[in-house]
DNA sequence: CGTGCGTTTGAGTGAATTCAACGGCTGTGG
DNA sequence: CCACAGCCGTTGAATTCACTCAAACGCACG
């Protein structure tokens, strides 16, 4: 029997949470196939252009997905932390680099072991569909915020879903650097910096050091960051 | 048998060519299974947040997809021309609006209707996967374009891809009003009036009526785009 | 011949960038 | 234990690119 029915999920920003509640039979799968490797900070896990044999699940650190322009310029796709699953894309070839942002640790796949076992088994293609699903939709909010958000607007967005996601509500320990937020949200890094500290003034976060965050005032974060539909 | 492997495409603009090629046996389930529906200009064809029980393919017309903040702000996510297949969600609710640009007829198939035939039919969920991958990098090349390219290089890159996706490479006739340009490069309307009416200062385009855009220069339009990845 | 909508053009503003300097950790080596 | 170098992050000043506000234009339609 197919899963073809997410859970419903209610609210309006698309983190990563539709992956994760959606893990069930994928997860055991990989789990059982895959091999762990290791990886130092900063290291590539895979480039723009390789042939994607592979697909890979955050064990223990965090990876970025990127892509550079000729000048230099990088756009950040997503983040991906602890039990994220990325990298599925059956065509020949990935069109983002994937680094690692701190020491990590992968589970790797081979593809065409999975695929082999979808030919049996049609649920693992429903599941990676799935998880195709939501990854498209995340980048999809994210295309709203680098379309239409202002740098405040941006700033707060991360802060909210890096706050859920790493399920340490109102103390965020970011894995990435500033560098790394701004070419996440299209912003430069003098930005990323000015605005976090206006935040901290207007005492909505405060910022014990750098890559700690503390969310002193959720009702205002919300308030900014109100996604809502018109009418 | 299972088609794992889209073709490998060289170019790094990532529009929906690959939706189209890979469309061989969704195209005959959906064209069997599917009612056509024809719809007037700035028709919903479906909203936000609706329960996502079809699947769409645009038979002749326009549509954009698009999501909305509460102060009326706009970013459309994509726009789908002939032959295009959209709302593939297989969620409980659609993440953007749908609406038609110009009059349009519309393919509409219950998405039950194909799920029930992909339990006998792994291949039907396999395209619906890859269509779901090309939707994806389209978007994330469009985050690329929102969060890191100037008003030049959005008018540019848009332009190229409309030229490329109508097919009548050299004389562009656009469907859409200036404001949805806008809202998809996430520009205002005047940055793109301006912004095109300087190409044409330029020599590198002419604008005889405003939706129609002859590209003059292919290869100035190019070297603008240039989205080489480095080194 | 108006009316209305979509588009263009102009002038001035502003938010984010660029350029530049400074501050504060961390680790290393004297 | 201190000195120093190398990052990373913050802050300041000036600039710029796109935005806002405003008006005019052109075309279609009644």
């Amino acid at each position: 029997m197919l899963h073809w029915q997410n859970p419903a999920r209610s609210g309006k920003v698309i983190s990563l949470d539709a992956i994760r509640q959606d893990q069930g039979s994928i997860d055991d799968t990989i789990d059982l196939m895959g091999a762990r490797m290791r990886f130092a900070r900063n290291a590539e896990v895979f480039g723009e252009g390789e042939p994607a044999e592979y697909l890979y699940k955050v064990v223990s650190g965090a990876v970025r997905i990127s892509k550079l322009l000729s000048d230099g310029r990088r756009q950040i796709g997503a983040f991906y932390l602890t039990g994220d699953v990325f990298g599925l894309e059956p065509e020949a070839a990935h069109h983002f680099s994937a680094e690692t942002i701190v020491d990590s640790e992968i589970l790797i796949i081979r593809r065409s072991a999975l695929m082999s076992d979808a030919t049996r088994n049609s649920d693992v293609i429903a599941q990676l569909w799935n998880q195709t699903i939501a990854h498209l939709q995340q980048a999809q909010e994210h295309m709203l915020l680098l379309g239409r958000k202002n740098a405040q607007e941006r700033i707060v967005a991360f802060l909210l879903d890096m706050s859920k996601r790493l399920s340490t509500k109102l103390a965020v320990e970011l894995p990435m650097s500033r560098q790394d937020i701004a070419d996440y949200l299209g912003l430069t890094i003098e930005t990323v910096s000015r605005t976090l500290t206006q935040l901290e003034r207007d005492g909505i976060i405060s910022i014990p050091v750098s890559r700690r965050i503390l969310l002193r005032d959720p009702a205002a974060l919300d308030e900014i960051n109100d996604d809502c539909l018109a009418a």
